[in-house]
DNA sequence: GAGTAAGTAGACCGGTCGGTATAGTACGCG
DNA sequence: CGCGTACTATACCGACCGGTCTACTTACTC
């Protein structure tokens, strides 16, 4: 009965699951979770349809929902490596927002936040879905927490303050979307360095 | 035979337009553009669903666009309104902030931004949503600025904070929906209280 | 009261949706 | 070898999607 860890070591058999997700959170990204199409993400992924079924016997949702994971732990680790560099928090933080600017910018406006979008539409009809984002999201905030915390900043202050720098982020991505403009993201970064200086 | 409502002179003609564009504005606000069915629609307005091309020929995209001037509309009103209220900046700011937490709890944190779903999935696939979410956020923008710039700040700076303002306040909702708690949003309402005192 | 534009009414359409059934293949293991 | 299982592959399903059609009823005008 053994289980999974089947294949050869390294990737194999395991390609279109992880093909699956990675397309997955490419289109939930741009399009949010009811205007992706199984059909879509099948055709991207290059992998057959029944294999889908095979790989995510929960289907759709349950895709949805380890596209999510992805996603958010590849941006948490992203996080962490810019406050992880050298200079205050205010340049950190600075940098962290410049960084979602160019990294939207340089999609054509299209790769915003990859969580917030799914979350607005489909977390108040589905429990996993709005249960997946809030742990992604925490995951965020405890990354700019602690790097508040590690300047000296009082566990509450850094809190509340960890709380209004990603509140203005996603704020900041999804003006400069119906903007096709990164002048919101550069607008929130100028405040932000203000108050955290 | 007929009894639905016929023809009141004062509503006459137009009520199941306006039928259509509250019921759609509704639905947009809490599941977005792409999971809202014609069927839906037509169901909460009670008219039927050949009306709906008779006054809408451009179909659900041209819907949308009419629901999201409506709700962007009622909306601005609202802020102007708090805006008008004595009291400084600070205090006015924090007020929206929470009329917005209230409404959303009150909705079972399904009623957060009535623009912010539709604009993450679906401006970028279609100009002329894109458009109709950026006017209105820039009305929106107008009247915060307007607002701080009444209280003697910098034409420069005002517009700056504004949309410090508007975007904390958009990302807290979409963070206090994952969350199911008004949390995120009284973080955010206070950083912003201290920041413009 | 005939004529006509405005608006109502719902049956109907092809296409696509998420999901399933079932046959086939690759591969570790005895 | 051959057998079981992990996985691939595709054809197919009913439901629902956005959109169209045509017949009808009203309200106003002459």
């Amino acid at each position: 009965m053994s289980m999974s860890a089947r294949r050869d070591p390294t990737t194999a058999g395991t390609s279109s699951r992880e093909a699956f997700v990675s397309s997955t959170a490419k289109l939930l990204r741009r399009q949010g979770y009811a205007a992706t199409g199984l059909n879509e993400i099948v055709a991207r992924s290059g992998a057959p349809r029944g294999s889908l079924y095979f790989h995510f016997p929960g289907g759709k949702q349950e895709l949805a929902l380890a596209a999510m994971e992805h996603s958010g732990e590849q941006l948490r680790g992203a996080i962490a490596a810019v406050m992880a560099s050298p200079g205050g928090a205010a340049r950190t933080v600075g940098g962290l927002i410049d960084a979602l600017a160019a990294g939207l910018e340089a999609s054509g406006y299209r790769d915003g936040c990859p969580i917030a979008t799914v979350t607005l539409e489909a977390a108040a009809g589905s429990e996993p879905v709005r249960l997946t984002a809030e742990r992604v999201f925490s995951s965020w905030l405890s990354e700019l927490e602690s790097a508040l915390v590690a300047e000296g900043a009082e566990p509450e202050a850094a809190r509340r303050r960890a709380m209004l720098v990603l509140a203005a982020a996603e704020g900041g991505l999804l003006l400069a979307r119906a903007q096709r403009d990164t002048a919101p993201l550069t607008a929130v970064r100028d405040e932000l360095q203000n108050l955290l200086a």
